[in-house]
DNA sequence: GCGTCCAGGTCTACC
DNA sequence: GGTAGACCTGGACGC
């Protein structure tokens, strides 16, 4: 019989601002119904045998949590919800920032900033290789294709997303034919190996007191991750000096600010340099505004 | 229907 | 340290 689970969230928590924060809600195992505002994804590791489905919604005050069963499951489970809406993340030194420049002031007025993620940061670290040089669709069905071919059944409909065992367990063939991941293969091949061995151990960068410099150097020793895609991955480890310039991101910067003329990243990194180790946070929210209008209209 | 371009980049070789 | 060329895929676009 389905069980909901309430979960309390902060004055300065918005749902809807937090699941369209950016592509990660178009990602499997994430699914989104924009309609009703109800956000479905495949809990592994929740204290169960199997992953389960949770739908979550918003409620007043705070969240519930739709799924099959909740016992044994209600504290692991809403500490995941935590961990993905992020929940938890001190957002007052950036709205500080933001609210000293008027056309900023919308972040805080309606709650924004908060970065949507995956309940690990190796599944955030597998999707943001997936977002290497190809459009976002390619990105949709390399993700996919992981979670289909990979992901484990869960308890209520839909896959997790797969472990590092089950990533390391295929060859490159495997992603090359059936991930469709191309060049990228042998770079899935490495890092999935290196993780399930424990020679990389990605969720210990989330507590870790390494200087952000050091852990981006770290991040990039992996095949694959380059400039962009570390900056990406330290954004969702809430670390956000890093601008993760990618061709989407500049390309609103130019149209924006730069009367739609290209520049040098550098001139960039000059415009938000005021804002500090918040500047990653800063660029997103500011080339993301317009997104919020289209995607948020009621 | 076919060819080309390029997207939420990175790697390697070379200078 | 900076740059050119190669690298997979698949949707969009022009013809």
């Amino acid at each position: 019989m389905p069980a909901q689970i309430f979960l309390a969230t902060p004055d300065s928590f918005s749902f809807r601002h937090t699941v369209y924060s950016h592509g990660w809600s178009d990602l499997a195992p994430f699914e989104l119904d924009s309609e009703k505002w109800r956000l479905r994804y495949a809990f592994a590791d929740v204290g169960s045998a199997k992953p389960i489905s949770a739908v979550i919604s918003e409620a007043e005050g705070g969240l519930n949590i739709e799924v099959a069963v909740k016992r044994f499951i209600e504290d692991r489970l809403s500490e995941k919800v935590r961990h993905v809406l992020r929940l938890d993340d001190p957002l007052e030194d950036f709205y500080d920032l933001t609210d000293r420049e008027e056309r900023l002031r919308w972040i805080s007025n309606l709650k924004a900033g908060r970065l949507i993620r995956s309940p690990t940061v190796f599944e955030d670290l597998i999707k943001t290789l997936c977002t290497t040089n190809c459009s976002w669709a390619l990105t949709k069905n390399m993700v996919r294709n992981l979670v289909e071919n990979l992901g484990e059944p869960a308890t209520g409909g839909g896959r997790s997303f797969p472990t590092a065992e089950a990533l390391a367990s295929v060859d490159e063939k495997f992603y090359r034919d059936e991930i469709r991941a191309g060049y990228r293969s042998p770079y899935f091949v490495e890092i999935a190996g290196a993780i399930a061995s424990g020679k990389i151990d990605p969720e210990s960068w989330l507590t870790t007191e390494m200087p952000t410099d050091e852990l981006k150097k770290q991040i990039k020793s992996m095949k694959g991750f380059g400039d962009y895609a570390a900056d990406n991955l330290l954004k969702l480890l809430g670390r956000y000096n890093g601008l993760a310039l990618d061709s989407w991101l500049r390309s609103q910067f130019y149209k924006k600010h730069n009367r739609e003329k290209v520049c040098a990243d550098k001139k960039i990194e000059k415009h938000y340099k005021n804002f500090g180790s918040w500047k990653g946070l800063a660029i997103w929210c500011d080339m993301t505004e317009r997104w919020f209008d289209e995607k948020l209209m009621d």
